[in-house]
DNA sequence: AGCGATCATGTTATCGTTATCATCAACAAG
DNA sequence: CTTGTTGATGATAACGATAACATGATCGCT
């Protein structure tokens, strides 16, 4: 226990959490060496790191950062914000946010909007509040105001998960649209000719409209019919609603010959439909999800899909926002990443 | 514009974001009147919050609430601690977490662990350092070292998903030994007599080793054989590492008549795995899992498992939470909640 | 020996908000 | 006409850390 210079003796009272202050009187020295000593590549001689580390274990000191961010303004946060977590492909690009993140200091700060753009415009705020150092984002829909809170938030912004027309900063993305057509094509190069397709009541959900319209596009070009077209649910459509689907389309046409699917969850629910009422996939009817997802690779039949690569869409936001943070030192990074999907094609088609 | 009396006039410089009182000037009041402003249930004029109001849309203003959990030793935040976000019953926790804190003025700070209980610590000490007002963690297992962290940092502390032995403050969890017994004893009284149990080898994850020891305990006191378990790879198994154990379980104990696995997840890939094989379930070996995953009410034959309201969890443990930071005004919760599982039989035992 | 560079540490002044106390006006109750 | 109460606002001082600058001491090089 140590004298200071204002007089006052030892530590604090028991209670209150010990600051760096009672830390420094401790061991016999300032604040600011103590805030250096716990600070990598500080120089602070190894005699005084040590009384430090033994009085901070002492005290059971922690590190207040939400004092020493006001100071240094730099809060160690990113900013993600995703339609739902209870969605793999998005909670794969939350870990690929973190996983790329891991090292760097920087500590992610996740919400989920449920898929409504206004819970998306309060969480902007939400997390502007806490003046995180970038943002990442889902797709390139926004309320106006969210919009221009993102611009005048001055923190680098990325958006993901899809292209949008008129980005507010950085994306990495593809386009789900032409991921859908992809699929199309390859199909109809099997022969497949009466396509139907199964996706959500599409309001919310822009990144399955825009593979609805990708189907459509597609089938157009190609001379097929486009219109065998089921929207059942609000997204994101669950396993049960692509079940409930499935017999809706087959009800209405029942010549349909493949059936492709806003996802993979709601594939495979219609596929477990199917053999259900005993018919077989794919000779019956075959079946395509999208997002290559767990479960596509394991169900029986195999289920054709789509990957798209949700924990490289997350790990390289989270990349190109720490090289835009680093500042311009570093090589500045594309404005804009295009993320590959690729066919994956397995029994059910 | 207005003059101060610190002689200054009018906006900060453009570039830089705008602070409190950036808008008290505009706004003709004190730095104090428009942080009462944008505070709920504070005595300010209707005029004066319609002026700060608008000032505050003119220079797009964000409250940094970094700096003012600083000085109302009130940061708004909630931090949990889960294994995985991969992993659907944790991230219904998590959803449940977000949802009961909705409207509290609290923010969810979410991390994962990936199952390590040395990555816990370090995420316990990450959290400490953004001054939780409370954290919510999985299991009841943690490092010396984290659970020093925890006892000592005068937040409260909620651990979910388990009942330990010795809790560090509240618990929000059920046994998932006595949920496994359960399910062993319902399907005891169906009939069935050899049973095979499928789970991770099980250092890391502690609920998974407590229901492999709830299957054996069951068998154990009904007086049937409880040496069939298959430990196949590092928890938590995959679907795929399901269809990989079932395989040799069917090769080490062919007689095997049901196969209980550690998840829905393990046991669909076993499912899936067994009719590729041309085996009937459950005719040929009954299969069941555990945790009544979205994907076990909708697979073919539906399977049967366990239910332990994952979600439920989350909401029990946010709202336990809430009231003891509302402090001892409102009633105290109790200290250990037990939530309910049950058994859900389907088709496929 | 002289001089600049590097190291180890301390002092002081913030960072942007809110708690607290103070002030003054308006108004109700006695 | 007091006196007390409530409402609306302002001034000031934290909150706990770190940036920036300052001070000696040590060291190596010419």
């Amino acid at each position: 226990m140590t004298k200071t210079s204002d007089g006052k003796v030892g530590d604090s009272k028991a209670g209150e959490a010990p600051t760096m202050n009672d830390v420094a009187r401790r061991a016999g020295v300032s604040a600011m060496t103590v805030s250096r000593a716990m600070k990598e590549g500080s120089h602070v001689s190894k005699a005084t790191r040590e009384r430090i580390t033994q009085a901070i274990n002492e005290l059971g000191y922690v590190l207040d950062q939400s004092a020493g961010s006001l100071s240094s303004r730099r809060t160690g946060f990113v900013a993600a914000i995703i339609p739902s977590i209870n969605n793999s492909n998005f909670s794969d690009t939350a870990r690929g946010i973190t996983d790329a993140l891991e090292g760097t200091g920087l500590q992610l700060l996740l919400g989920y909007t449920n898929y409504s753009v206004e819970r998306e415009e309060e969480l902007i705020e939400a997390m502007l509040r806490r003046r995180p150092e970038g943002i990442i984002l889902t797709g390139g829909a926004h309320t106006p105001k969210g919009r221009r809170m993102l611009e005048q938030a001055g923190i680098p912004v990325i958006e993901t998960w899809d292209t949008p027309a008129d980005p507010i900063d950085k994306v990495v993305g593809f386009s789900n649209g032409a991921a859908m057509e992809l699929l199309v094509e390859t199909l109809a190069a099997k022969g497949y000719e009466r396509f139907g397709y199964i996706g959500g009541t599409t309001a919310r959900d822009t990144r399955g409209s825009q593979r609805r319209a990708g189907f459509v596009r597609a089938l157009e070009r190609l001379g097929l019919p486009s219109d065998r077209v089921i929207s059942f649910g609000v997204p994101p459509i669950s396993m049960e609603q692509g079940a409930q689907a499935v017999v809706s389309m087959l009800e209405r046409w029942p010549d349909t010959q493949v059936a492709l699917c806003v996802s993979d969850l709601s594939a495979f629910g219609a596929l477990m439909e199917c053999q259900r009422r005993g018919m077989r996939v794919p000779d019956d009817i075959a079946i395509a999800g999208f997002g290559d997802y767990e479960i596509a690779a394991c169900c029986h039949p195999r289920m054709t899909t789509i990957n798209v690569d949700c924990y490289g869409i997350g790990r390289q936001a989270a990349l190109k926002l720490t090289q835009t943070i680093q500042g311009p030192s570093a090589e500045t990074p594309e404005r804009i990443t295009r993320t590959g999907f690729r066919v994956i094609e397995r029994e059910s088609t």
